[in-house]
DNA sequence: CTATGGCACGGATT
DNA sequence: AATCCGTGCCATAG
């Protein structure tokens, strides 16, 4: 009830009035929490009519609001009429990764963990008694200029150029640090993560022969899943290969850190990094199973009109009024927007939420196709107005995985995931027809060379390959 | 001969 | 208008 009411006041107040309003709301809606952020943080030092209003934690679970406003999951008392979802805007600045324990009753901050900060923290402790004290500085500056995902950004020829050292120095202090635990951190590509890996792997494992030099030559091939390819290279049967693919996949991670996200799986045709979600949703405790979507807000407060400001604007200096009255307004048009983009994303969010619970809750199978142009009729909006909701946005489900809001809509997942099913169960190999027919008679509507499409995609080797290879366990 | 992957076309989606 | 996706045809590997 609280929510709706909030949602309502926000209705009346946001008619988009003029067109700078309009290409404002719809540049802002594209962006995601990270671009946002950046955004805010440069309107904020730019222009001093803007603030930031700091947020008060609700004393029950944690989450941060404006003063005046109570927490929605907290003051939601249980036996209220629908089973709707509890959603909101939910301002966090410092927001990143991923709840790490799996109980979720209650909210504590704590268990969200910072991801840049801690990942420098948790190798610096590691590698502390193994460097010198005159590379402490060096390793820092490594450290410091890791990507998300535990890449290395700068050049190592550019640190020992910063440090006025030897670059074999600078090699030697990367070499401890790629070996402590998010094992290949601080590598200069993904590949060089892998060999590091693989390195240090065999030193305790058996590792197979062609792996180290597949990634090293092959990659491009690997990544393709082209195994009859390589194989035709190093002159091996495809099944070998295969299984040193199949190897790499589980036991390697071109992006160290993410190992820190949960289970990741490294999605096949992913480059990019979702780290943080723009939306999480969560559930309630047992008895009345409700969703919380939280939609992120990347800033921590509210932003308001710099009070200050108007006050003294009021005897301002004629020759200043004129800019000072134009921050003003461009202020007040950034907040407006704003909260348009979030009330186009709660709406978004609810619509989604209520079509997609199933496959929220039980995983790929359940996805339903949907395609975007239906819920700009269902909303009431443009068709681009949702294109530029999903884009480059994230979601975090209830079991902590984070996928992009474009999977909602990828018409081809539950299909996908039917076909694993199918194949994971049927212990003799079926060829893709065979499939084709199965998945027609369960009422997927798909061609026998679509199978073969999918397949590849899954990283699913054709029937005859599959023979005698001991059951894939990918999850 | 069968199963599969490549290329490319057309229709749908964004 | 640009892009993505499913599918059909054909060549090729087994």
């Amino acid at each position: 009830m609280l929510n709706q009411s909030y949602i309502q006041v926000q209705k009346q107040s946001l008619r988009p009035l003029t067109t700078a309003h309009i290409a404002q709301t719809m540049s802002l809606l594209l962006l995601n929490g990270q671009e946002l952020k950046q955004k805010i943080e440069n309107e904020l030092s730019s222009n001093p009519a803007l603030e930031v209003v700091q947020n008060y934690p609700c004393p029950t679970c944690g989450r941060l609001f404006p003063r005046n406003r109570s927490c929605p999951v907290c003051s939601h008392n249980s036996e209220v009429n629908d089973n709707s979802a509890i959603i909101f805007v939910s301002p966090r600045s410092d927001f990143y990764g991923v709840k790490k324990s799996s109980s979720d009753e209650t909210y504590d901050p704590e268990e969200y963990m910072v991801s840049s900060e801690d990942l420098h923290t948790y190798v610096f402790r590691q590698i502390a008694p193994d460097i010198n004290q005159e590379d402490i500085p060096i390793a820092k500056h490594i450290l410091s200029s890791l990507d998300k995902d535990g890449l290395l950004e700068q050049s190592d020829v550019e640190i020992a150029q910063y440090h006025h050292t030897s670059l074999s120095r600078v090699n030697n202090i990367l070499s401890i640090i790629q070996r402590v635990d998010p094992i290949g951190v601080a590598s200069r590509s993904p590949k060089e993560a892998l060999l590091v890996q693989l390195d240090v792997l065999s030193e305790n494992y058996e590792v197979p022969p062609l792996a180290k030099s597949i990634v090293s030559d092959q990659l491009e091939l690997l990544s393709r899943h082209s195994y009859t390819e390589i194989g035709r290279i190093y002159g091996v049967p495809s099944q070998e290969i295969m299984a040193t693919g199949k190897f790499i996949i589980d036991n390697l991670n071109p992006f160290p850190a993410r190992t820190h996200w949960g289970n990741q799986r490294t999605e096949p045709h992913s480059n990019q990094t979702y780290q943080n979600p723009d939306v999480i949703i969560t559930e309630t405790s047992k008895p009345t199973k409700k969703f919380i979507i939280e939609i992120v807000s990347p800033y921590s407060g509210q932003l308001k009109i710099n009070s200050l400001y108007l006050e003294a604007i009021k005897n301002a200096p004629k020759e200043k009024a004129e800019k000072w009255q134009k921050d003003l307004e461009h202020a007040g048009l950034l907040i407006k927007c704003i909260k348009q983009r979030n009330n186009t994303l709660v709406r978004f969010m609810r619509l989604i939420v209520d079509l997609q619970r199933n496959f929220i809750l039980n995983g790929d199978t359940h996805l339903k196709p949907i395609t975007r142009s239906y819920i700009a009729d269902e909303l009431n909006v443009h068709e681009s107005t949702i294109s530029r909701t999903v884009a480059g946005k994230t979601i975090q489900l209830p079991n902590k995985k984070i996928i992009p809001i474009s999977k909602l809509f990828d018409r081809s997942l539950c299909i996908r995931a039917e076909i694993r099913k199918i194949i994971n169960e049927e212990n003799n190999p079926l060829s893709d027809s065979k499939i084709s027919t199965l998945l027609n008679e369960r009422g997927y509507n798909v061609a026998r060379r679509t199978v073969a499409k999918y397949r590849s995609i899954e990283g699913i080797l054709p029937a005859r390959l599959r023979q005698n290879t001991i059951n894939p366990t990918q999850i």
